[in-house]
DNA sequence: AAATCAAATAGGTAAATTACCTAAATGAAT
DNA sequence: ATTCATTTAGGTAATTTACCTATTTGATTT
């Protein structure tokens, strides 16, 4: 067997660290470079070749799944494991439509994470649940997605910018005068974007702006 | 040297398993028990003695600095580490006042983690960043915290409760329902509130909520 | 080409909500 | 005894939102 060689991207070391100490116990795997961002990460893969890139979902340039996507078409034969700390469906799906091969909540034991590594070297997807592969089929191969329409897959651009000054804290009027646009219009926008997820007030608005990364906190 | 029994504590079962790894490495530290919450914590110091908890700063059921502070006045002899994702003075200055050994980011390395072990078994207190001695004076042999007490310091308890309805999207008519007092009162709180805070907008109060872990995103 | 539909744009008015002024009662601290 | 923080509110003006309707535009379908 080959051995699998691995970038590990977190930014936190002492979690890459602990991975590492993991991986490092087994003959197959070969822990190659570590990145702490996007950046680094991009950097490297210029000079290096991975089997492998096992990312946290959340760092400070960029998020894992546009990581996912962005490695999916510089370096399709790259597989891409994204580790998570929540297990947000919505996340799962993106993270399946950006073109990762794994996705792992950091609740798992090591030998799970294991078994996720060598099954993706295999040619599988590994996902902590069950999804069906119907759904797996109809989400991969589809296009690449960005932030916008990854999380918030059924917010038009307009609304997304409304729901990113929301949860700025800017009101109805700042928002109107921001944009060019009317308080009405804002008005119906924010009454569009609480219908299609079912919210119902404006701090319900900047709870999901943040939950969708949409701002930081 | 003898060695240092150690029980891990954190919610997300691969950052143990990283750690221990880590861990498991070094003769002279052993880990005995690891939780995933406060509970299994708990109900494991009832049979098992540790020289030091390592735990995680937010757990499931209570946060890091409340069992740094129950663990200091059941277990005065454990030596505490608390873990974070963040540097946020305001929760080392807290943990501090808890009792805790040690304060580290999951930033560092994993010598440095070892670093602070010993440190902190050597009757030492370490943290990341540079603390004086003196400020560790002022903090340490005062009086337990609790939650409430520890991030939020400069809020009355009325204050905090009022967050936390603004947090949880009730508007200062609800909110007044709620407590039972006039929507002035309200008005009033949330006024005193953003003045002490420094905040501009109800949208900022959420934030703070969310921040200071008073409400759950 | 015509019809249909989602998206973005607003106006008007009533209702809801907040902002800001003041101020009193209470209890703890100096 | 006095000062001070905390909690409590009333009144009024100003702001802000809610909800109704409705037009334009571009894309898709028939």
């Amino acid at each position: 067997m080959e051995v699998i060689k691995i970038i590990l991207v977190d930014d936190h070391t002492l979690f890459r660290d602990g991975i590492k100490s993991i991986l490092d116990d087994e003959e197959h795997i070969s822990v190659i470079e570590e990145a702490a961002d996007a950046q680094m990460l991009f950097d490297k893969l210029q000079n290096q070749h991975p089997d492998m890139v096992i990312t946290d979902i959340s760092l400070p340039d960029m998020t894992g799944i546009e990581i996912a996507s962005k490695i999916n078409k510089l370096y399709p034969d790259i597989k891409i494991l994204i580790l998570s700390m929540h297990n947000n469906e919505e996340f799962i799906l993106s993270a399946l439509k950006a073109g990762a091969n794994g996705y792992l909540s950091k609740d798992i034991e090591s030998a799970e994470l294991l078994e996720a590594i060598h099954s993706v070297m295999n040619g599988k997807i590994y996902f902590n649940k069950e999804i069906s592969q119907t759904i797996i089929n109809n989400y991969r191969g589809g296009d690449h997605v960005d932030s916008k329409s990854s999380a918030n897959i059924n917010l038009t651009d307009r609304e997304i910018e409304v729901v990113k000054l929301v949860g700025e804290g800017f009101i109805n009027k700042e928002i109107a005068d921001k944009l060019c646009i009317s308080i009405r219009t804002v008005d119906a926008h924010k009454s569009h974007i609480m219908q299609k997820l079912g919210l119902k007030s404006t701090v319900d608005l900047v709870k999901y702006a943040i939950k969708n990364k949409l701002i930081d906190l």
